[in-house]
DNA sequence: GCTATGAATGTAAGCGCTTACATTTTTTCG
DNA sequence: CGAAAAAATGTAAGCGCTTACATTCATAGC
């Protein structure tokens, strides 16, 4: 009725300060630095704000202010508990710093990955959180040539160049490993992610052969299969594995979602777990305790790993990059139900 | 070298023009509509943008465009599965249109998911997805005023206002509901997820009213416990049902994250599924054919939803707004290991 | 050869906001 | 009570981009 403000219109910080008798300025401190303006004015301000139902323009704020206190994350997908958990973890502590998260997901495919990053610097993202270190070097260029602080997540190696915080997936799968062998298992199966593009899984891999090597074992007593990261294709590659003319004792699994599948697929077969057949994960997500038995697997600290990402984050936004390293998270066996010191029987069998 | 181009300096488009040595308009009709540039011309400024490492500004140009092929979800959470799959149909049907999906969870809160719907029209985006009919009435006012396409998933209820893609939660779990008493269960339990500002597990625990009504059976016959989000907690409410003094015979949930957590529950408490207990689920997520024995629950199609909104929100931003109808989707019931006919043992040991 | 077309390109006005700086008002205190 | 300091507010210059409109250039028709 007041202000003769068109219907479809959307009104800007002009209209209200027009409406409320200021200057933008004004308008402007009112939703930024309240402090700095008195109080009739400022409740007449946010009034009009009220009344006209404005909402600032984040571009043009963007614009004006070259800064968005917006952080993006890339991740493989969301269609699983893996990086969710962390990733809810990481959104909490940036909340409460004042900071949006803006997620998107690769679908483990790194053209897709980069596009994604591309279009949140674009969106002026402030900062990055990327899974992995994995990745074209040009990205990293394109990162540093814009000075975007990135963060690496879910990953930990020595002496890697990228800021990162995560753990060390190499030595966590070698000390499954190891609990495995001391338990009598050399037929060893391994169902990974894979691993084209993704370097935890590699890494993974590698420490189960790290063990065998250890042990002075043969590395080629490990069957590693590829498979895409659902729980049936888990069930699949157990399937396949356990139809091989030297079927495994143990199957490691690169996560839990594949060693659930695995575990599925070992009771499709007849084969009970862990009597016939010992499955480790690795994650410790929730599925781990859920199924019967709960599965043996690798504890991570994921809500700890998101928590501390923001923290490191923040503090790169406030310029604290010097005394600013990567950490390393610790991971811990958690020995439950499907792993077993290999059995007699499989052994008389075996023998027989 | 060439190019005194600072360092630390982000180029912009006119950087990019004086390198080509064209006008910046000619720069950006090179990058929107390359055809209106000659191909010669075209390749200097090609050439220069890779020479700079150009990278539009994205908030720059939503600002000067008025748009900005961006379309928002605020999901409840990322920290489970049952938005997950919908969720990432609904990216990738969107990416395939060239449209890009910004994220954001609320937590459950009405509060954080108004800011988080601020937010992102803030930043331009072109549509709304949202979960649920259930929100502050003053920012459906505000997304009109702002003309924001807005969609509404996960729910349908015949004669609702707003544009919604979804199944009809009632009438769901009132089928499942009807299911559970034709095997005979009288004493019923229902584990909710917290209906404060949830409208889904308002209708779920409606539905099981609805059955019980039908057949002219006291509502209050069914005990109701709300409880946050997690499989824990659905142990615990699991727990609490037992221990009163006339336990039910059988425990609907209104998810199947807190249908798992019912069966661990009752696990502890040494009641087994479904001989002592039957326990049903809602939404079929992996998780329910996971566990032993499976779980009976009411299947949602996740994918189909996410995909169809896409499709409706990719026609909404054409214009296509009339003709455009609210969407039913059908569920369907799973029935599994969990649920079974009301034991005799169990009458035995309530008359005894 | 000259003008009417149309294609290619350039010019410049914003888009909505922040902020340095200028101006006005209020407060402080000798 | 008045001048100086401090607080509140206003003015206006961009931020990087798109696009209507103006200009230039090449082609074609007579």
């Amino acid at each position: 009725m007041i202000g003769g403000q068109d219907r479809k219109t959307v009104p800007t910080l002009s209209d209200v300060a027009r409406h409320a008798g200021v200057s933008t300025a004004t308008v402007s401190r009112c939703l930024n630095t309240p402090d700095r303006v008195i109080e009739t004015t400022r409740q007449r301000v946010l009034q009009a704000v009220r009344d006209l139902g404005y909402a600032p323009n984040f571009g043009a704020r963007a614009l004006a202010a070259k800064r968005t206190n917006t952080v993006g994350a890339v991740i493989p997908t969301m269609d699983n508990a893996i990086f969710a958990r962390g990733l809810q973890a990481f959104q909490e502590e940036l909340h409460s710093n004042g900071i949006t998260l803006l997620v998107s997901s690769s679908q483990y495919s790194p053209d897709i990955e980069e596009e994604q990053i591309r279009a949140l610097v674009a969106r002026g993202a402030d900062a990055l959180l990327l899974i992995g270190y994995h990745r074209n070097d040009e990205i990293y260029r394109f990162l540093r040539a814009r000075s975007v602080p990135t963060l690496v997540a879910w990953v930990h190696e020595d002496g890697a160049e990228e800021l990162a915080i995560g753990f060390d997936n190499r030595a966590a799968m070698r000390a499954l490993a190891e609990k495995v062998l001391d338990f009598g298992h050399r037929r060893l199966g391994f169902i990974s992610a894979e691993r084209d593009s993704n370097d935890r899984a590699r890494a993974r891999v590698e420490g189960v052969r790290d063990a065998l090597r250890a042990r002075g074992l043969p590395v080629e007593s490990l069957v590693v299969i590829d498979t895409p990261y659902a729980i049936e294709n888990g069930a699949e590659a157990c399937k396949d594995l356990l139809l091989r003319s030297e079927p495994p004792s143990v199957i490691l699994c690169g996560n839990d979602v594949l060693a659930v599948g695995a575990m599925q697929g070992a009771r499709r077969m007849g084969a009970s777990v862990p009597d016939d057949l010992s499955i480790t994960g690795f994650d410790d997500i929730e599925l781990a305790t859920v199924v019967d038995p709960p599965l043996t697997t690798v504890h991570v600290p994921h809500r700890e790993m998101g928590r501390q990402a923001a923290q490191m984050l923040v503090g790169l936004l406030n310029g604290d990059d010097d005394g600013m390293a990567a950490r390393k998270l610790e991971t811990s066996l958690r020995l439950r139900g499907t792993l077993a010191p290999v059995s007699d029987f499989s052994e008389n069998t075996q023998s027989t």
